[in-house]
DNA sequence: CGGATCGTTGATCAACTTCAACGGTCGTGG
DNA sequence: CCACGACCGTTGAAGTTGATCAACGATCCG
């Protein structure tokens, strides 16, 4: 199963197999199940979470109490909520896995060390959230210059699997738009 | 002038004054005047940006030939186009100066380079880019559970100053809206 | 002084939401 | 394994937010 980080790992740091094994103590592995929550909105943010297998989503809730997921993590993508990691503060989303899923996670303390014992790690993780980072611009650049409407059939064409994947009514909060019109939209793209 | 980086540098990593004089060299400051476009869309976008004085702008055209702002740096903060910058292809977007303004660069051959004589540099950046991606975060957090009223109220509080300094029609494409409701909204605020 | 650019106003319009109702299906307990 | 309830996707009507368009005045800059 670690398998799968080691892979991750190496696409941008190159490790050896004891010193991966050595990387992975500072980690540990969980299995969580559909709908288990990992991360509660309000409480301290004290780990971040890497997908092996399955789907985490991340979401929090407006003010007339309804879930608005903004970020979904597949398998090898990090999530967090890295404003509340950094400073060990409250979490402002939630963190719930989508579908059984297997975690590797780490906690505050394990990460300081993790970066002063192996400085290697600050250029993975420096990769990670450049990455991440440029995920959200162009993220914001969709959300800017298209409709609901370009954006969803952008969105299926894109990743036709995931959409399959994923109950529609978090697709729709995920994209930002209501089931209802999210149901309509689907409609057109048949007809 | 180069001070101002090296505080920022030393908020997050400790670096003597020798080795700063040694980093500075992978650097170049220049100083752009208002309107000067550093980085055009579709051109390969070859270097990063690091606010010394000064205000710049991240926009892109849409369908309709309309120039989008999706993001502002001012002082001490970076802008660049990460994902062309990382893989060397075209840009996304264009950078233009907002005011008159002096800037840090670095190109990407230098940053490699960098990279590799200074370790410590992945530390930097690792903070750079969490803490950007951490404030991209917050920012679809806003765009996904305020009307456009609530969040141009709640930047208005935030920012007064930054309000003030830039022209309504920009703020008004980085907020999401047109400069006509934009101009509604304050008369609303006002009255 | 003159032209272009920027902010404002009001009228009309379109995109998307809200609400209510219905049918299908999934999973859970008996 | 079946039956029931809860949840999910769909539909259509009505409502709202925010965009579009056109026109005007102010201001900035050459």
């Amino acid at each position: 199963m670690s398998q799968i980080f080691k892979e991750h790992l190496q696409k941008f740091i190159s490790v050896s197999d004891e010193e991966f094994e050595q990387i992975l103590r500072y980690f540990k592995i969980i299995r969580v199940s559909k709908k288990e929550i990992l991360q509660h909105e309000g409480k301290i943010c004290r780990h971040q979470y890497f997908v092996l297998t399955g789907c985490l989503r991340k979401y929090l809730l407006n003010e007339k109490g309804i879930e608005v997921t903004t970020e979904f993590a597949l398998e090898t993508w990090w999530i967090s909520e890295n404003r509340a990691f950094e400073f060990q503060t409250e979490s402002l989303f939630s963190i719930q896995a989508v579908e059984n899923s297997e975690i590797l996670t780490i906690d505050f303390q394990s990460m300081e060390k993790l970066y002063a014992d192996f400085p290697i790690m600050e250029r993975y993780f420096r990769f990670v959230y450049q990455r991440a980072f440029a995920a959200y611009q162009m993220r914001i650049k969709f959300l800017y210059t298209m409709s609901k409407e370009d954006y969803f059939f952008h969105f299926y064409d894109l990743y036709p699997e995931f959409v399959q994947r994923v109950p529609q009514y978090l697709l729709a909060s995920f994209l930002g738009l209501t089931p209802e019109y999210l149901s309509e939209l689907r409609r057109k793209k048949r007809s």
